[in-house]
DNA sequence: TTGTATGCGTTATCAA
DNA sequence: TTGATAACGCATACAA
């Protein structure tokens, strides 16, 4: 990590002079281990069948209307509910949809993961699923864990959020039968919901265009990451749809860090004839950008215009404030479990959605000067 | 929500040009139902019973070697794997412990979610359990949701990120017998893992003091949220216990958004005397505090200094950069997850155990500027 | 309305 | 000693 960039900082642990500090424990032994009641005890209790019991559950109307209130009126006097365990044996599947994400360090922008992650949430209660969370570490991938989790019928459905385009664990996994929906990423012919990224690349360099500007520089990305490359892609069709400047000094690369963001940007800034806008792959470049422009002695309104992506909370934190790509989250998320759920219903054929982004645009980042 | 301060910005929907955006359907026709073998498939293919596959996956020594060998190679060449659903019913747990967590829109600072998130899962996972999520919305309380998933054996346990102090919902899951440990939070004599944030509360005002400060301010979060009580109770403490000024009209009220702190400094300042230095219980309040310290036309290291809390990632990019009281979440998620299996393993009593928080000092946040 | 088989793995018991 | 048999855990579907 670059410390550098967080700026002089320092820690202090606590002094000796307060003790608070330690372990209190207290005997109030709650955790008695209640007796949790099932079908038998209440088909005794009521003086019926286990299978009038089951009846009056799921009121059936095979039953009579008076059996069917003893039976719930003893079910909720106890608190009885039926075994999730036993019920899932029976209709052979686990009500759960499992959700792989990224290493969390690796989970750069603020709401990527809260975002997609609530969304999936939605989706799922609202399904009477539940979901189980899973992270994907070398181990997890190399280890096969996901086709060992489908395999024990932990899981029903896999969503998996920001894979890498060479997560092959997952196509296995799907070969293995079990539904996978890949959120905001592409990977062989999955189904997949992403965000509309080439579009939205190719409107911020319209946009930066139509301010006047010829030479764009772009910061990509990793190569393994669907969003950049297709950011990318965008970024290539416009400078040509639009006749802008190409060139592959205009082309750096960077690996979404903003530490990697100020060194392509001073690499981009070190060809004589410089560009007069960088459009960043996202936004923690695009702030590592900010830096390097600084220190060459340039303004970033007047002598450079920015574009971010991604809109993390950062972006509108910095000076100037970035102009950049929001990406819903939230509705990536959503969607792709929606999906999941269509798959699993009916053995859907395989969906590739893109979802449309939108610009943002944010005053003196100099992507709304018209200045020349 | 309040746009004003997000500063102008517009957001730019799709325009008509660019026409990626669709949907693309291919019919590759993965997902194509595999068969899953169960026990009884593999004792076939062996040619033994269903208890000696069993023995085997085991790795029973009541089995002879070459048998074992034998369906082994069996089970791997198919890829057979027990039900986990089957197993959790005849060892009466579902091996899933879950997590509650605040309505996403809640969780304001960066971190508190994905990390606390991360030290549990990696705790979760090395247990070999899983985990599920659940989302504390209002329903979700009121309509009893957890005791109805601990009834219905869906998971073994539970931890809540920081909850209310008057989420009584999570008592009566306790008193049901179903293990409970809060992360990061106080209710009741559960068991408990949380910052000791009284203690860091008084330190960061003692090393305000030090800098010569005899007139702090505070502004004091909701009454529902236990670490911002025990904050408030810290900078009481040591106003007390150093002789500083203590005085109404240096604790203002604020409720954890940019807003409120802003309304709070703003009612801080209006008084004839005013602080020196303000000590706020969490960052985006401090950074309220600062938009309305210089609609005042003060200065900020110079005239007043500012204290935060949570160490969220704007605290190091606002000017001047905010010092603040870090608190590990991932360390207290981890922590408080380790009790749990405690718990699920020997019925432990009840322990309240707190964490050590660090103080993040920055520069020029007049936090370390001995000016008076 | 109820008895019974089913789903799948584990374990105690019993036979070879 | 090794392995087979049966009962168990819990809810549900279906025939009786």
């Amino acid at each position: 990590m670059n410390m550098g960039f967080l700026g002089m900082c320092s820690v202090q642990q606590g002094s000796l002079d307060y003790r608070v500090c330690g372990v209190i424990t207290s005997m109030a032994g709650q955790n008695k281990e209640k007796k949790r009641y099932t079908i038998r005890d209440i088909a005794e209790m009521a003086g019926v069948s286990r299978s009038t019991v089951s009846l009056a559950l799921n009121d059936s109307d095979k039953i009579n209307a008076k059996t069917k209130a003893k039976v719930m009126e003893i079910v909720e006097r106890v608190g009885y509910r039926p075994s999730a365990i036993a019920r899932s044996l029976v209709r052979q599947q686990a009500g759960v949809i499992c959700v792989i994400l990224p290493q969390i360090g690796h989970v750069v922008s603020d709401f990527y993961f809260s975002e997609s992650l609530s969304g999936i949430l939605d989706v799922v209660t609202a399904h009477g699923y539940h979901l189980v969370v899973e992270m994907a570490t070398p181990e997890f991938k190399t280890g096969k864990k996901a086709l060992a989790l489908y395999r024990q019928r932990v899981m029903d459905g896999v969503l998996c959020v920001g894979n890498l385009t060479t997560d092959t664990y997952l196509t296995e996994l799907a070969e293995a039968g079990c539904p996978v929906v890949l959120v905001n990423s592409v990977l062989g012919n999955l189904p997949a919901i992403i965000g509309a990224n080439r579009q939205a690349a190719y409107r911020a360099v319209k946009h930066l265009a139509k301010l006047g500007h010829r030479r764009i520089g772009h910061i990509r990305g990793s190569e393994f990451v669907a969003t950049a490359i297709h950011r990318t892609e965008g970024y290539l069709e416009a400078v040509r749809a639009l006749g802008l400047e190409e060139s592959d000094e205009l082309l750096a690369q960077g690996y979404f860090d903003r530490e990697s963001g100020y060194m392509a940007t001073k690499w981009l800034l070190s060809h004589s004839r410089r560009p007069t806008a960088i459009y960043s792959v996202n936004d923690m470049m695009a702030i590592g950008a900010m830096d390097a422009i600084r220190e060459a002695g340039l303004r970033i309104p007047e002598d450079i215009a920015l574009f971010g992506g991604d809109d993390i909370v950062l972006a509108q934190y910095v000076t100037p404030k970035l102009s950049t790509i929001r990406q819903n989250m939230y509705l990536i998320g959503q969607l792709a479990c929606e999906r999941l759920f269509d798959i699993l219903k009916d053995k859907h054929s395989e969906v590739y959605e893109e979802v449309e982004l939108e610009l943002v645009i944010r005053e003196s980042c100099g992507a709304n000067k018209s200045s020349r």
